[in-house]
DNA sequence: ATCCTTGCAAATCATTTGCATGATT
DNA sequence: AATCATGCAAATGATTTGCAAGGAT
């Protein structure tokens, strides 16, 4: 489980768990893709006294440790997810906001092409393309 | 000469050539990529007067108008650049924060798949790739 | 008992907006 | 002269930080 592990990183720190923490994971893990204001929302749904800064700081606490990551998906706005997830690419459609996922291996191509050109490494974990999904280009 | 294309454009709808306008759009054109505060500060070698949010309110009349773009590289931060160099994909170095650029066209195998396999569109205009560049792997 | 975490409030930073003054057409 | 644009300052929204009180080990 996963609280487990976050438990055991902790310990393996010196930090504490706390129920903010794993309250925090889980809503990560729940919530797919988030900012950190839904992040807060959904907390708040079990322990509605959490503090904002608090999930913040928590937040940055498990990208330290590497249980979560984020990116910049739109305009600017951080969203979190399970470091777990790292691996994949996001498409974010403009008309309806969506946000799929595909393989990284889409990129292999490209990553190949730009190492050999550039000697660019591209972090395949963090790439989002935007455009338009299917529906929105259908209607 | 691009003044010529902004003022006429200004014109047509009915809006005022500045000083102010001339000088943000230039601005942009000379740094390539630069947040709105790099343009702020780039203006103000020239005219230190010009208020932040007058470059603010620029930018955006500017991206109206079609002569900037604007995309989200690495945290957030928005960077604008013209809209004649938009059709190219950013390589961000995590490394030394260098922003390059490579033509679109090594996109056109993942486009192609990404719109076969999920009928997605990509806009490859807005595509930002992060990563390591050659100089920062070697050291 | 120690010292890490939290909540709260204040501080910051980026961006936006209201309004009176000043500039462009 | 008629409006549009600017500067200024205050408002806003997001994120960060200091600090004292509370909680985990």
């Amino acid at each position: 489980m996963a609280s487990d592990t976050l438990a055991q990183v902790l310990r393996e720190r010196g930090l504490r768990l706390t129920a903010q923490r794993q309250l925090v994971l889980e809503a990560v893990y729940d919530l797919g893709h988030a900012t950190p204001d839904q992040v807060h929302c959904k907390v708040a749904e079990t322990a509605a006294g959490v503090n904002i800064s608090t999930v913040y700081r928590t937040l940055e606490l498990l990208e330290d440790i590497g249980l979560v990551t984020h990116t910049h998906l739109s305009h600017g706005a951080p969203t979190y997810h399970a470091a777990a997830e790292e691996q994949h690419v996001h498409l974010v459609c403009r008309g309806c906001g969506r946000v799929d996922e595909v393989q990284p291996s889409v990129l292999d191509g490209v990553s190949d092409q730009l190492a050999r050109e550039r000697g660019f490494t591209v972090d395949v974990g963090h790439v989002s393309f935007f455009g338009e999904c299917r529906d929105c280009a259908g209607g």
